[in-house]
RNA sequence: GCCCUCGUGGUGAAAUUGGUAGACACAAAGGACUUAAAAUCCUUGCCCUUUUGGGAGUGCCAGUUCGAGUCUGGCCGAGGGCACCA
């Protein structure tokens, strides 16, 4: 008998699946649609283990869905915008287009070799004109509605990268990809009114019921809605500043106030800009601001105007007036009041510039004479020492209350503030989508005329200058709109953007006039299920939310307002980390071990290798397996397998050499096992005796697959999988009803057919069976046991399994124990005073 | 500091949602087949007992319950997210 050669058999499948259009789809109102979408990828040279076990675990599903009669929308295509590509231009002298295509080129092989039902009819790619032209107009689109401004504000300014980074791209005070620490710069600059949704995006997420929980509570914190008022205080003192504007969330405390600080760039700062101790002092928090150490510290510091602030409550009370390095100018209004008895912030300031602090919040289990002393109070209680606001309860009544207080007073109002701040989406980079709009000399903006989009990217491009590339391209900076001579904007759009509706792009890709076509739209949309990695949990996630949610804006033809219905975030793909006695990264096929624990060096033996923690696959750390090799050395079946098999798909899995081989062994021997259910079939058996065992077997197991699938327990699946080939290679020596064989045979390669789809194709082909097969139904009389085992407890106890009818009573049950050796000597020295029995299921006896 | 998630054999993990803990797989040890190896198959898997059997056991400590991996409270540990957000 010949071995499963996957190497013909998986080509040949995938060309036969390509000749006849076996994953093209089209719009059908007759068929239920499915839009599964995986987050594609970025095109940097080859796939990684990464983009296989997405990609797999959304390929299965997808299958799936078209198994089971739904119309399946699943297209791939290319975020192929981005720095990546100017730095490898760069370094080969490459036009980055030509980098990107060629990698594309390689990469959508790669995909091809792995056998996914992709329609590649719908490929995009990001960087061609063909789709960045839509996305300048959706661009003007959006400033005509007013959701797109530009302004000039501060910006993270990436001094490695040369570009502004987005708030959601500085990590720790560090560029997301270079690691530089980030720097404050004036710029000017256009952004997307996000924070105009941000209530849609928040309530949105409560009707997202097929997201991870995580990734919700991510986002909500990141929108970071809070209740509280505002608060205009009076000011006093020598400067021409009356009013001073605050948030807060503790109106209740303003009796416990004791200073007022002010962000040093908030608006009053233009009066001390001739001050050199201000200055000085502006220059320190600057630095604080992004120092790990300060941040770390929390060391609070303040500078000391000559202005007061009068309590609204109290007009008697006037407190000083600060600049403080912990407020923030870009949240609330710039300004808080301080109220030190119950704000840890508050109160290290407090206490380093000797300011009052009084005790306006005792805890329930207090008295009056509660004191705060270095530490601040911040739960629930009672108001004390605050007049007429006394012995409301924190927080239920005395928030409401003291709102309501200072409404009527004309001195406050209610307020809900979001953390959410403007997308800023300005990039000094060449290889984005060119931002259509142009100035004259004065400022001014135009949009770039619709119909002379797209503006294109140029081809011949320096990239050797410093700074945005686009920014020395003077002829091409240059336009005429209606007779007036206008510079263009040398900006280019953050990738993000690119990322944000390419899911709407896939519903009718090849829609010419407009980003796409209304009816297919509104056919495909929203994705069904989208599968991605959790880092784009917030990002890319929300800007998607956002986008989609903008193209509704005004527009009563769109529809949509949450583009994807369900989401699965898959974890990462881990491999151990290697390093040779230097402390350098050795990839893994540089290293051979005989016995599992010592590691060596393969071309030198004599050298160790010390083991370093299993982490995500990354390049810096060498730690990864080629995707290539191993669908070269053992097929992609066995790939795909094994990317299920290990791990629930939310964790992370561990790579494994021993797993991979383990799953290319498993399609080997199940190979042999249809060779032999082959030859079986051939003789006319007729013996019922296992047949009753079979119909029960196959349709339980359909069952209980189509309960994990709705969980999305891959591995469980698997393990399903295994416990068929188990039972199966049992009972293949044994007579069997061969219509009966049959028919559950088929149903089980159905099974198959969406995990490892090149294999189920072939044995179905062996078997003389169409390959093109549904998914199997399940025959509910058979997911009943007329015989059960029944579970016997002394107090609470297992002590023996009884195997019985189903739905015995309980009595027979008593009477059948009476001759069961293992219970009998339990009940008959004692006194049984309680029985529990759950009916075909367990009878506990209580005996003392 | 705040928020979220998770702790089950040597390892990756299952457990119908309160009812047989460890399915399935990897690794290990022993055995069968073989001249031998590879491949394949079988057995074992903590403690006591020769066996039938008994005991302990899901991070730790309590609690609820006839019964807890699952529920409640406290503690310990790991991972992730946010971080002067007023």
């Amino acid at each position: 008998m010949e071995r499963y050669n996957f190497k013909t058999i998986e080509k040949k499948w995938q060309k036969y699946w390509e000749e006849n259009n076996f994953n093209k789809v089209k719009l059908d109102k007759n068929k239920k649609k499915f839009y599964c979408l995986e987050m594609f990828p970025y095109p940097s040279g080859k796939i990684h283990m990464g983009h296989v076990r997405n990609y797999t675990i959304g390929d299965v599903l997808a299958r799936i869905k078209s198994m089971q009669g739904y119309n399946v929308l699943h297209p791939m295509g290319w975020d192929s915008f981005g720095l990546p590509a100017e730095n490898a231009a760069r370094e080969n002298n490459l036009h980055p287009k030509d980098w990107t295509e060629s990698n594309i080129l390689t990469m959508k092989n790669q995909l091809k070799k792995m056998g996914l039902s992709l329609d590649w009819d719908r490929e995009i790619s990001t960087c061609s004109e063909e789709y960045y032209k839509h996305q300048q107009l959706f661009f003007i689109e959006l400033y005509e509605k007013g959701l797109v401004y530009r302004k000039e504000n501060y910006v993270n300014w990436d001094p490695v990268e040369q570009t502004v980074l987005a708030n959601e791209q500085v990590i720790d005070g560090k560029g997301w990809r270079s690691g530089a620490i980030v720097e404050r710069k004036k710029l000017n600059q256009w952004f997307f009114n996000i924070s105009k949704f941000s209530e849609e995006l928040l309530s949105g997420l409560d009707k997202l019921n097929n997201w991870p929980l995580k990734v919700k509570t991510m986002q909500k914190n990141w929108i970071g809605k809070s209740f509280g008022c505002e608060i205009d205080f009076k000011i006093e003192g020598d400067l021409p500043v009356s009013e001073i504007k605050c948030f807060t969330t503790r109106p209740d405390t303003l009796f416990g106030m004791s200073f007022l600080a002010v962000s040093v760039d908030h608006p009053i700062s233009k009066y001390f800009l001739k001050n050199q101790e201000f200055i000085k002092f502006r220059e320190e928090c600057s630095k604080t601001g992004t120092t790990e150490e300060s941040i770390a510290l929390g060391e609070k510091i303040g500078f000391k105007t000559s202005l007061f602030a009068i309590n609204p409550l109290d007009q008697k009370q006037k407190v000083p007036v600060y600049f403080a390095n912990f407020v923030l100018m870009d949240y609330g209004f710039g300004a808080v009041f301080g109220c030190p008895a119950h704000d840890q912030r508050d109160l290290d300031f407090a206490i380093k510039y000797s300011l009052n602090i009084t005790t306006v919040v005792r805890p329930e289990d207090e008295d009056d004479k509660f004191k705060i002393k270095k530490e601040a109070y911040t739960g629930p209680g009672i108001i004390i020492n605050s007049n007429y606001l006394n012995g409301l309860k924190v927080p239920e009544e005395s928030i409401i209350k003291t709102i309501e207080i200072l409404e009527s007073k004309k001195l406050g109002k209610k307020k809900i503030n979001f953390r959410l701040k403007d997308w800023g989406v300005s990039r000094q980079r060449y290889w984005g989508c060119p931002i259509p709009m142009a100035y004259d000399r004065d400022g001014n903006v135009f949009p770039i005329p619709k119909n002379n989009l797209p503006v294109k990217l140029p081809d011949n491009i320096n990239l050797n200058s410093k700074g945005n590339p686009l920014d020395g391209e003077t002829e091409w900076k240059k336009i005429k709109i209606n007779g007036k001579d206008l510079i263009r904007e040398t900006d280019t759009l953050d990738t993000f953007v690119d990322s944000s509706w390419y899911f709407i792009r896939f519903c009718s890709p090849n829609s010419k006039d407009y980003g796409f076509d209304y009816e297919e739209m509104k056919y495909w949309m929203p994705v069904d299920q989208y599968i991605g990695g959790v880092e784009h949990a917030i990002l890319h996630l929300l800007y998607s939310r956002f986008f989609t949610m903008a193209l509704n804006y005004k527009n009563d033809k769109f529809g949509i307002t949450e583009p994807f219905q369900g989401l699965f975030t898959q974890g990462m793909v881990c491999h151990e980390t290697y390093k040779d006695e230097n402390n350098k990264w050795l990839s893994p096929e540089e290293i051979d071990t005989k016995d599992n624990k010592n590691y060596f060096i393969k071309k030198d033996p004599s050298k160790k290798v010390m083991v370093g923690p299993s982490e995500s696959m990354s390049k810096s750390k060498k730690n990864t397996i080629d995707p290539e090799k191993i669908i070269e050395n053992y097929g992609a079946d066995s790939v795909r397998l094994f990317m299920l098999s290990d791990s629930p798909p939310e964790k992370d899995v561990q790579w494994s050499d021993q797993g991979m081989v383990a799953c290319y062994k498993f399609i080997q021997k199940f190979w042999i096992l249809n060779e032999k259910i082959k030859n079986k079939l051939k003789n006319k058996e007729k013996s019922d005796k296992n047949s009753l065992e079979i119909l029960k077997f196959t349709n339980q197991l359909i069952n209980k697959i189509n309960l994990n699938l709705e969980k999305f327990n891959y591995n469980v699946i698997i393990a399903n999988i295994y416990e068929t080939y188990n039972f199966l290679n049992k009972k293949i020596d044994q007579p069997i009803n061969n219509e009966i064989l049959l028919e559950n045979y088929k149903k089980i390669l159905a099974i198959l057919f969406p995990i490892i789809p090149h294999f189920a194709s072939e044995c179905l082909k062996e078997l003389n069976i169409n390959h093109r097969v549904e998914w199997p139904p399940v025959n509910k009389k058979f997911l009943i046991d007329d015989e059960l085992n029944i579970v016997i407890q002394i107090n609470g106890k297992k002590r023996s399994i009884v195997n019985c009818k189903k739905g015995i009573t309980e009595e027979d049950l008593m009477n059948i124990l009476k001759d069961d050796l293992k219970i009998k000597k339990f009940i008959d020295n004692s006194k049984n005073i309680k029985r529990i029995f759950i009916k075909d299921k367990l009878l506990n006896l209580i005996i003392k």
